[in-house]
DNA sequence: CGATTTTGACCCGCGC
DNA sequence: GCGCGGGTCAAAATCG
């Protein structure tokens, strides 16, 4: 399920509030193995952010910048530059609003996460009627956005299932949500959905991990049947063509077509540009942001396609340490897109 | 028949 | 406490 998710994000939250506040303690919990690969010797993860680009981007041109934005603090991890502007070609891995500004001391680096039995006000009641469904605090999920166009949302070895769609409010398209569909228990899922400045590109997030290698073939996978964009049948027939619907589609023709220095763009839509934080404030896209440089090809190759490189599952998942974020791998691509009522 | 998509309802985080 | 908005569930419909 998601609990290790969670275990993560908390993780990975108090590792950006570790470096945000250049105190680098330890991290305040016991699930720390998730992101040690960001730790150094002495318990930091300063070091180890950097050396984890190392690995991620091959040669980095320039090592890793930890930056600060406003009130908020974020990962920069730069290629050709020693800070990145966060529009300039970036990925943005999205984190909880860690609201910097108010974090003084590692106490603030406080995990709402009730199944690690911290501070959380929140718990799902013994009569819950969904006891499966997972929830957790807006803020305390982790996301990788990025934007994408139909091509590379294509080009996916993934399988993923959709499983919702709500219409986004001040946001012109909905926003439709998938779950990985290879393994039943994968917490990896997506969020795609139109960017709201070039409807020609798609804002994908990406929350969860993979609990499984990478497929090899799709054409094994469960449903991928149904998820071909270009399917006449699907698309032009089925009832959810005049929806507008993001429609999966699967790409098993195209295991090495991610070419992510090619379309990978500036993050100009609105959840990017909030995730700036450039109002310090409390919304709840107003996240921090784990940024990646969208113009280092490699890293993306290795993130996306690390398959075809025949690294096996994920090239980066060379361990079992998170060395691969699963939730870095693109998704199925999106057709036209408005609302549908509802929510 | 199995898997996916659709879609209304439900749940819950969060701001006020 | 209340209401809004986002995320998820799950039944029905659909498809191959």
């Amino acid at each position: 399920m998601d609990d290790d998710d969670w275990d993560l994000h908390a993780v990975v939250r108090g590792c950006a509030a570790v470096i945000a506040t250049s105190a680098a303690p330890t991290l305040p919990t016991t699930d720390q193995n998730s992101f040690d690969f960001l730790k150094d010797d002495n318990g930091t993860y300063f070091q180890g952010l950097q050396e984890a680009y190392r690995e991620l981007c091959g040669d980095a041109p320039s090592p890793p910048t930890i930056t600060t934005a406003g009130a908020t603090s974020m990962f920069s991890l730069p290629v050709t530059h020693s800070v990145l502007q966060p529009r300039q070609g970036m990925v943005h891995i999205l984190k909880a609003p860690l609201q910097m500004n108010n974090l003084q001391s590692q106490e603030n680096i406080h995990f709402n996460n009730p199944r690690l039995g911290s501070s959380s006000s929140h718990s799902f009641p013994a009569t819950n009627p969904h006891p499966n469904r997972q929830r957790r605090r807006k803020n305390q999920q982790m996301k990788i956005v990025r934007q994408m166009t139909q091509e590379e949302l294509s080009a996916d070895s993934w399988a993923w299932r959709k499983y919702g769609q709500k219409p986004i409010k001040g946001s012109t398209y909905p926003r439709n949500y998938y779950r990985c569909s290879t393994s039943k228990g994968c917490a990896a899922r997506k969020q795609v959905e139109r960017s709201p400045n070039d409807p020609g590109l798609f804002v994908v997030y990406f929350t969860g991990e993979h609990t499984h290698p990478r497929p090899t073939h799709r054409s094994s996978l469960a449903g991928i049947t149904r998820s071909k964009l270009s399917s006449p049948g699907r698309i032009s027939a089925a009832k959810n063509n005049n929806k507008g619907n993001l429609n999966m589609i699967s790409s098993s023709s195209s295991p090495a077509g991610f070419t992510p220095s090619t379309t990978v763009v500036a993050a100009e839509n609105n959840e990017v540009e909030m995730a700036e934080d450039e109002d310090g404030g409390r919304d709840d896209d107003d996240e921090n942001i784990f940024m990646i440089p969208n113009d280092d090809e490699d890293l993306f190759k290795g993130f996306h396609d690390s398959d075809d490189h025949s690294s096996g599952a994920g090239g980066l998942c060379t361990s079992g340490s998170l060395a691969s974020p699963p939730w870095m791998n693109t998704g199925s691509a999106a057709n036209a897109a408005t609302f549908r009522g509802g929510g």
